[in-house]
DNA sequence: CTGATGTTTCAATTATCTCTGAAACATCAA
DNA sequence: TTGATGTTTCAGAGATAATTGAAACATCAG
């Protein structure tokens, strides 16, 4: 036995280790993927978190196996969202990027600009088609003006919904607490059901 | 002046009633797609929800311009999912479907467990890789074990709002918590994201 | 049974994303 | 200025996913 055996780093848990670390870059690759991102941003973003230094673009490159191209649109991307940022080392001509650490920042981002917009979109064209059905059944037959009605009553349910979810996910940006953006938007997804529910009965 | 103007029908209006109703179909179309399912599935089922009587899949694959394969594929699907179901007319050879109008609480249910899935299969890894670096950080030199305790700790940090949101999602599935739920949510979410912060900063 | 009508299936096409690789660009040192 | 180094851009390749169209299948009436 050597003397100091727990200083010889070992070849094979070294190889273990660095697996686990992609494999971890590779799961939240996938969550990301799930809410609507690129995989490679949730690995890349992944890598840094847990890189105790700030990494080159090159270093990002050789670990994940991404053309230098793709690296850059990656990093220019999450850089856009906030959730990377450039740092600087003195003396070195190369950029180093390093993670983001509150996960709300980028949560809040998210749900702002990609959820609420979709929310409104549709709440607006619920809004105008109800508009539209209400001109078009003041013409017709009592059938027809049947007809509309309920079309008009469909619509409005979708309506609310859209508006509840939009007046949720405001709040929830609003707010500058809570983390973890899947299960707040599940919250919100949950308060439409409700909302359906209730008016469906009355 | 007609005498009864308010009873012709006036194309004009139809024709941006319809639009209207078509618009609609897309945005529900485009929200279906945010959460992971395939569009037409959205757009089929916000037709079908909007229609005062149940439609025959050549109705559909006209008024949407889908292909009879194409309306065929996405109505068994949406079948399977429980949100729109057949409907028979006597002395009609075709099937009918209509909407069913409790989609929320299937959508949001099915988004759940599948990211459940994604959680848990994040939150294995996370483990998986703890242990790892454990394991590595046995040997090397004091700056590699410096090294590899700051990657536990960022990986423990995943692997703490992973077994939270685990959790939480575990009892929106299981629950029919789903009538505390919003709030309750919320507050879990903020308790969460308490949580990681003050890890942080010890 | 046969033909008419409607539905389902699936191989092939088409559309949509992502990534690559190379060129253009930028910056700095010598 | 020139060359060395690093970054960005983007047309095209490659991979995936959605859609079509036609054939197979199913059902019913005559």
């Amino acid at each position: 036995m050597s003397t100091r055996a727990q200083e010889a780093p070992d070849p094979q848990r070294e190889l273990e280790a660095r697996t686990a670390r992609l494999r971890v870059a590779d799961v939240v690759g996938n969550l990301m993927e799930f809410w609507g991102f690129k995989r490679g941003m949730g690995r890349v973003w992944a890598l840094c978190y847990t890189s105790p230094k700030a990494l080159s673009a090159a270093d990002i490159g050789a670990e994940l196996q991404m053309s230098a191209g793709a690296v850059s649109m990656t990093l220019a991307e999450l850089t856009k969202w906030g959730v990377v940022r450039r740092s600087w080392v003195p003396g070195d001509r190369r950029d180093f990027y390093e993670a983001e650490t509150s996960v709300w920042k980028l949560v809040s981002r998210v749900v702002r600009e990609r959820e609420l917009t979709l929310v409104r979109e549709a709440k607006e064209s619920f809004v105008a088609a109800d508009r539209a059905l209400q001109l078009a059944a003041q013409g017709g037959t009592p059938e027809e003006k049947k007809r509309r009605a309920f079309e008009r009553d469909r619509i409005g349910q979708l309506r609310s919904i859209a508006e509840t979810g939009e007046s949720l996910l405001s709040a929830l940006v609003a707010g500058e607490a809570i983390s973890a953006a899947p299960l707040a938007v599940l919250g919100a997804a949950t308060a439409l059901y409700e909302d359906v529910t209730r008016r469906r009965r009355r």
